[in-house]
DNA sequence: GGCAATCTCCTTTTT
DNA sequence: GGAGATTGCC
């Protein structure tokens, strides 16, 4: 019974534990990822079998990166561990024995593809004039937090939404719509594909009875993130399979989906015989950056109880550097970045975070600039990008010929083709679920370039995947050209050898398609050698479980940090607080927060709506932060404190 | 007049 | 990169 020697007193306990259910509470760089790894090897080596065990994890990435680390302890011993994220352990599940489940060939369709539903249904409900009507986006957000919060959608409304339900039956009638849609197409969305599973699990005995054999121990990471839908999924598991999970309500920050980072208080009551351990050692980051971040969470009203000790004791303090603009912001980053790696530093050593993919793009600029490598992660993905989806549409349709989605698309690339047209092409082969009925009717539609018809005729009789996808950007290749030429076509080109790489492995097309739809690839992201040495540039949420030995958290402004968008409820702004929390822990040696914009911290705070959302920086202690504002005149290193702080705000509310 | 092509503004977070 | 408004073509 032995464990890995590196690891401290309680992770080894935890490693090692023999009980059920257990909750490793585990604050942040406490060793979470190490814990699982020492775990899932602990019981390859004395109890289980690899591929008795599953890992959940929340991005593909952590998953290959647990995989990876188990193997290299274990070597060939850990032969058939799997880990991967909930959806795509659903759709894995569902694959291997589709009869379980009543279904076999399914495209599986992304955000994008749903809000093109709603839209439709949206201008087609009797309410489409009313204003108060939710935009498309707003209904499908709505559609699926009831669905991922397991509430019902006048529960939902009546709590958050009351005057909404003037239009409740347009907003019924919609997403009964949207549901029967789906089904007619053999559309699945993200949150059907949990469903789905979980659904049969919790209904039917014979179902859970199989999938509970297949696991002796399901090891569930983040598990502060997970929502009542996923707690659906392995509610009907828990008396087969014994759960290993790991989290910390600090950094839940899933909120918008669905989680509630209270529930992980709650779990020894919600899972019979579970147990709950603690790792409180801090291995990542040096004093002064757990001290800020412990300061974040002690100016919260909720009482997380979270005082990180860093293992490694000080170090430098964290730097607060404020620009005139967002440009000389994002410039002095690539001019830092440059003189470290001048000095002998990796680019991967250094991890840029910002709050939205969006605001990334100034940096980005910077760094293409510079001609700094770099990878974003949580921008834009791959089978995202506007050229991929239309080389796909192609795919689709073969794949699925009720897909109209992919029809519309692949349609109306083609000149002198536009919605109508395509919208009426589409209406004539509704029911057309084979493509050859399909391409004969078409091929009579007047407006229809032969060319495009016969590409996908082409493409079907093709023996393989990526033959199909040859064909088909062969055929389209002129179309593709002419439509990107101003927007870097020769780059974009490059893209259609990654896919047929990625479906040079694939035997069913939909497989292939819906593959990359649940766990996506950035663009990038070189797709087979990732160890090149690269800056990483990355959204807070997609950086969770990541480390790097120096952080830049760009855009720490008034009203980005609470974002103005959380503005409507404390507990929202809470949740901004933990992603704030979640990047500044992410830094092992050098934190660097940066920000742009003329403001006090005084006014900052003062131009917030209500007592409660302020600018969090605004009462930082003085000694917590190197403070430079480089935004006025030959303002430049010297180092500053903080202005006199505005007295915070404090006594009883009278109303 | 109907439809396609083009231009401008805005952008939460993810599977 | 997309939504929505506007322009311009048949």
């Amino acid at each position: 019974m032995m464990v890995d020697g590196s690891l401290n007193k309680e992770q080894a306990e935890a490693a090692s534990w023999s009980g059920s259910h257990l909750l490793v509470l585990a604050g942040a760089g406490t060793g979470k990822t190490k814990t699982i790894i020492a775990r899932a090897q602990f019981l390859i080596e004395n109890s289980s079998s690899p591929e008795r065990l599953h890992i959940l994890t929340f991005t593909r990435r952590a998953a290959a990166e647990i995989v990876e680390r188990v193997k290299l302890k274990l070597g060939d011993r850990s032969k058939g561990l799997r880990a991967s994220t909930f959806h795509s352990w659903c759709m894995q599940t569902v694959r291997k024995q589709p009869k379980l489940f009543g279904c076999s060939e399914h495209t599986v369709i992304d955000r994008e593809d749903q809000l093109y539903i709603f839209k439709i249904l949206r201008s087609a409900s009797s309410s489409a004039k009313d204003a108060r009507l939710p935009k498309a986006a707003a209904l499908c957000d709505l559609y699926s937090f009831v669905r991922n919060s397991n509430s019902s959608l006048r529960e939902y409304i009546e709590a958050e939404q009351p005057k909404l339900l003037e239009l409740f039956s347009s907003v019924v009638d919609i997403m009964k719509c949207y549901e029967a849609r789906k089904s007619q197409k053999n559309y699945l969305d993200y949150d059907d594909i949990l469903d789905i599973v979980a659904t049969q699990l919790a209904e039917n005995f014979q179902v859970r009875d199989i999938i509970g054999d297949m696991y002796d121990e399901i090891l569930v990471d983040e598990m502060q993130d997970t929502n009542p839908l996923q707690w659906k999924l392995i509610n009907p598991l828990l008396e087969h399979i014994r759960f290993f999970c790991v989290g910390d309500d600090a950094q839940s920050i899933y909120g918008f989906r669905g989680a509630d980072f209270k529930n992980i208080h709650s779990f020894t009551e919600r899972v019979a015989g579970a147990s709950v351990m603690r790792l409180s050692l801090n291995y990542r980051s040096t004093q002064e950056i757990l001290d800020i971040s412990n300061w974040l969470l002690s100016e919260s009203v909720y009482p997380y109880d979270k005082n990180l000790i860093a293992a490694r004791g000080l170090g430098l303090k964290p730097v607060l550097r404020t620009f005139s603009s967002e440009w000389s912001e994002s410039r002095w980053i690539a001019e830092d970045l440059l003189k470290h790696h001048a000095n002998g530093d990796p680019w991967k050593e250094n991890l840029i975070l910002t709050r939205t993919a969006y605001s990334g793009r100034t940096i980005e600029m910077s760094l293409v600039e510079k001609k700094i490598p770099y990878k974003f992660v949580g921008g834009t993905k791959l089978f995202e990008s506007a050229h991929i989806k239309d080389l796909l549409s192609a795919v689709r349709i073969i794949a699925n010929p009720l897909d109209e989605i992919a029809w519309i698309r692949y349609l109306t690339l083609w000149e002198g083709v536009g919605d109508v047209t395509a919208g009426q092409a589409i209406e004539a082969i509704a029911l057309t679920e084979s493509l050859k009925d399909a391409i004969s009717i078409l091929r009579k539609h007047q407006r229809l370039a032969p060319d495009s018809i016969n590409i996908l005729e082409d493409a079907f009789i093709q023996v393989n995947v990526s033959a199909m996808i040859t064909t088909c950007f062969k055929g389209m290749q002129g179309t593709l050209e002419n439509k990107y030429k101003a927007q870097n076509w020769e780059k974009r080109s490059q893209d259609i050898n990654v896919i047929l790489q990625l479906s040079s492995k694939k035997v069913s097309l939909s497989d292939f398609l819906n593959e990359y739809v649940i766990d996506p690839l950035y663009v990038t992201e070189p797709t087979l050698s990732d160890e090149d040495d690269k800056v990483t540039l990355s959204t807070i949420h997609s950086a969770k479980g990541t480390e790097s030995n120096r952080v830049y958290i760009i855009n720490v402004t008034p009203g980005a940090y609470p974002s103005t968008r959380s503005y409507g409820s404390e507990e929202s702004i809470e949740e901004e607080r933990r992603v704030l929390y979640v990047a500044l822990t992410r830094a092992k040696n050098e934190l660097i927060m940066t920000r742009s914009g003329y403001f006090s911290e005084a006014s900052a705070s003062a131009t917030m709506p209500t007592e409660y959302s302020r600018y969090f920086l605004t009462t930082l202690p003085e000694n917590m932060c190197q403070v430079v504002d480089e935004r006025y005149e030959g303002a430049a290193t010297e180092s500053q404190t903080l202005h006199t702080l505005e007295k915070p705000g404090i006594g009883i509310r009278f109303e």
